[in-house]
DNA sequence: TTTATAAACGCAAATAAGTTGCATTTGTAA
DNA sequence: TTACAAATGCAACTTATTTGCGTTTATAAA
């Protein structure tokens, strides 16, 4: 996709989710894109050096996730992850060396039941799901 | 149950995973286990104040969560959260008040499909599953 | 029962993630 | 062009979690 083609988009997610058009915001998001793997606020931190603020990170990250324009969520190593997700996915990581992989498939079935099964809740915006194991380098080690 | 019983029972966790019986560990193992919902490290030392040190419960956990006796999970609110389970099962938690809900059920299936959909697992050994919505009580507000 | 030893503990200090207050700037709709 | 809410930057702060290290203790073996 052309670079201009991808701000335009971008800057049209801001745009529909109510967010203004700023350079850091944009650049944020594109970062995202570009990954397309989770990232926590020091890994963006460091592509934004100079240019964005850490606590404008923070911020817009909190704003994109409050949003559902990222999937927020927790590896067990204190830091937040955000990602941005073409098709919704969960991870399974490496509890000894961190690697993390893309698994292709939700829970998306079990949401739906998940109203019958309440009182209290009748509708769910979000969810989180993460596998921990040993990957096969760690396990020969 | 008896108090005797569950402490013994209790015993018999910590030896049967390679920990010392001491004190502090059946403590706070006893507490988990009354509860039966999630916990932070700052509720388990509200209650073994002046009998635990902080530290020290940050270290059983962390050590019985590795061992499996206990669930570790996050809700997106900068802590980590501790629950002993009879029954494995995850929650649903409100984004307004953080109300939490245990839900009865699990994900079973799905991780025995996983191996096939990676290449570098072959095992899971633990995982984590929570919901976000809002409950009713806040969305009548 | 004694003893050796690894596991567990307590304390203080350090680290690091994330937040807050406030003054300033900027995008956007009118 | 303007008005204003949204976004930003900075410094200071809060709070969860970790670390180093000397001491204590549970337990298995002698």
């Amino acid at each position: 996709m052309k670079k201009i083609k991808q701000e335009k988009e971008i800057g049209n997610i801001l745009k529909n989710n109510g967010f203004k058009v700023t350079p850091s915001r944009v650049r944020i998001l594109e970062i995202l894109k570009e990954k397309h793997s989770p990232m926590t606020v020091e890994d963006i931190c460091f592509l934004v050096q100079n240019e964005t603020n850490k606590t404008t990170v923070y911020r817009a990250l909190d704003d994109f996730s409050k949003k559902g324009i990222i999937y927020q969520t927790h590896f067990r190593d204190g830091k937040t992850y955000f990602e941005f997700q073409d098709h919704h996915h969960h991870h399974i990581v490496c509890t000894s060396c961190g690697v993390k992989e893309g698994i292709s498939f939700c829970v998306g079935d079990i949401i739906k039941k998940i109203p019958k099964h309440s009182k209290r809740f009748t509708k769910i915006n979000d969810h989180v799901l993460e596998f921990f194991g040993i990957c096969q380098k760690c396990n020969n080690i």
